[in-house]
DNA sequence: TTGAAAGCGCTACCAC
DNA sequence: GTGGTAGCGCTTTCAA
């Protein structure tokens, strides 16, 4: 309603009056400087502190040609809002909130939808950000190449490509995705098919652990399937139950994250198939989710407090000027329900099911 | 590694230079400025296109007073990681991320870890952000309060209070609670829990509506019941079962978040209870994975995409120095499987225990 | 130890 | 229309 003017925040002049010394002196007594006598410190800090002065840091950040800030920027391609609600986003974001702030700066957080032709290199030349952190790179390798090149501090959590220039920080894709799927043979699946979406590097490794893992095991395994699928909750549901309705025929999913699967298991019992009696199902994240549904998501582990700390500290060290190598982190396989043999579920299936008809 | 010298990214005066005019003129052709001559703007802009040149925001921003960034905070108390991770939060976060970059302004994301003295005064003196956005009171009322009364470019998710001086967003948190408290007792439940923590402006107000709903309920209804739970998933799990344990006596669970429903329906299962049979469980938010769980929740679904857009419209008016009233948007009561009338459940039930039968 | 002054990169006012 | 210039609030070099 009434415009009422706002209270102009004191400025390092003000305390400089204030306390009857020049302007120099109160930034040196301000950062702590040794020049500055003790008690005159004193004195300013306090009156600083009275007077709730902050230091205003656009003023000092352009002095000092930084922004004590890093962006954490999350490219989307039509996943939307759905896109940063997956939880394997969420669990990283929070934790990159917790490092960055430990380190005195404070977090950018820019959604790209639908990216744009040099999104990456406006994003840069910006410079609102002393680095940049990218989650996933979804559909962006290219750009992220083209970056790299020419500008350094960014570091990006994804899978590690043959010959790529820039830094990633990530969890052997591979290596999980051959572990959960020899777990699959192991425990008698045999037309085992992959539920993602192979254009995004992340995807497109784990696919690779699928099929590795399928070569290499028992003969009468069914060749590769992969069903393409965008990592939405919708997305996974409708492509589950649209070859599930065409007749394909399996008895495992392998969900590219944890989200598709879970979402394959919701498919799958609206099929009126039951997991794992009929049909196996793996993921891959272990997302906090995993654990506690019903059946509890077999799935691979990746350990995103450690993801974000390597992250944060490769950042700042190329924010410093170093040159980084990237990091693949080892995976972890999780077994749980969704995964249980068939037999055995067969097992316990006719103990309830014979129970009516007394032998 | 090595230690390559990054190299220096253009500024308005390179710009200026090889186009062979002045700063001005520089600053004003790429702030489309009808002041200057077409065909210069022309060759101004392309000039600074292909040295790939975008204006310097610090400097543009010490200039301008403003810094076109919103500061997005979360209160947490005990709640750590967990707490951003509510999916409630996170849609609420992604919408705004939407809206905030919508209006042309970065968004800053502040976890505030057990808030310490003077925390938000501290963050408004910084002025690193033109305004800011509280999400959830959590526990820090008082310092809201403190704050409003000098800092007017602040608006707040949560609960409205009684004369309270910041600007909140939100839904009707006492009428969403009595719907659902009411629909419970409409279905034969009579003794009702509550599960949540009222020291939460929004939790306490919906403990409010459950108190009310009962009280206007039928006289054979119990008296109300809170068990005090933090809004993690683990808490809330924990405090259900003690209660269990220690032989609490209820018939359905009202839980002050769908996160805290959800994990109360997991304490029932493992204590050997049927949802909804034996007791019926409510939540509150309606976050997207309430429809898709085994049962799916009753709720009260909070509009968030309209919650961001008010958020945001209300502090860009604010920012602006207009005064802005709060907002309360309304509540609608989603019934879904988990509170089905128990009539309706002993029916199928026995169905399908009275076939084996063998006692 | 403290003060004076330059200057970070930009925008806007005032001349012309 | 365009150029010159002051100044946003701070840090740091150089003098004293």
């Amino acid at each position: 309603m009434s415009k009422r003017r706002r209270p102009t925040p004191a400025k390092m002049a003000d305390i400089a009056r204030i306390t009857g010394v020049h302007v120099s002196t109160v930034s040196r007594a301000l950062a702590g400087s040794p020049l500055v006598a003790e008690g005159l410190r004193e004195r300013i800090v306090a009156v600083a502190r009275e007077r709730n002065y902050v230091v205003n840091s656009t003023a000092r950040n352009l002095r000092l040609q930084r922004t004590e800030t890093v962006s954490v920027v999350v490219p989307l391609g039509h996943e939307g809002v759905q896109g940063l609600t997956d939880p394997f986003y969420v669990e990283m974001l929070a934790h990159l909130a917790d490092d960055v702030t430990q380190r005195g700066h404070s977090m950018l957080l820019q959604k790209i939808l639908l990216p744009t032709d040099g999104w990456l290199a406006h994003l840069i030349a910006s410079r609102r950000a002393d680095g940049i952190i990218v989650i996933g790179q979804n559909t962006e390798h290219r750009a992220l190449e083209e970056a790299a090149a020419s500008y350094r501090p960014m570091v990006v959590w994804g899978g590690h490509l043959e010959r790529q220039a820039y830094c990633t920080v990530g969890t052997d894709n591979v290596g999980g995705a051959r572990a959960v799927v020899r777990h699959l043979l192991d425990t008698g699946r045999r037309r085992i098919v992959f539920l993602g979406n192979p254009s995004m590097p992340e995807m497109l490794l784990r696919e690779r652990g699928y099929r590795e893992a399928l070569a290499e095991g028992p003969g009468d395994a069914a060749a590769p399937c992969t069903i393409p699928s965008r990592f939405t909750v919708e997305a996974a549901y409708e492509a589950l139950r649209t070859f599930i309705r065409q007749g394909g025929s399996f008895d495992a999913v392998f969900g590219a994250t944890d989200v598709i699967a879970l979402s394959a298991i919701r498919a799958l019992r609206d099929a009126g198939l039951d997991v794992p009696r009929d049909v196996a199902v793996a993921g891959f994240d272990d997302v906090s989710l995993a654990a506690h549904g019903t059946p509890s998501l077999t799935t691979v582990r990746q350990d995103l407090a450690r993801g974000s700390r390597t992250l944060v500290d490769l950042l700042f060290r190329r924010i410093r000027g170093e040159d980084t190598d990237s990091v693949v982190m080892p995976a972890e396989l999780v077994v749980r329900e969704s995964s249980a043999s068939p037999l055995a579920s067969l097992r316990r299936v006719s103990r309830a099911e014979s129970a009516p008809s007394p032998p």
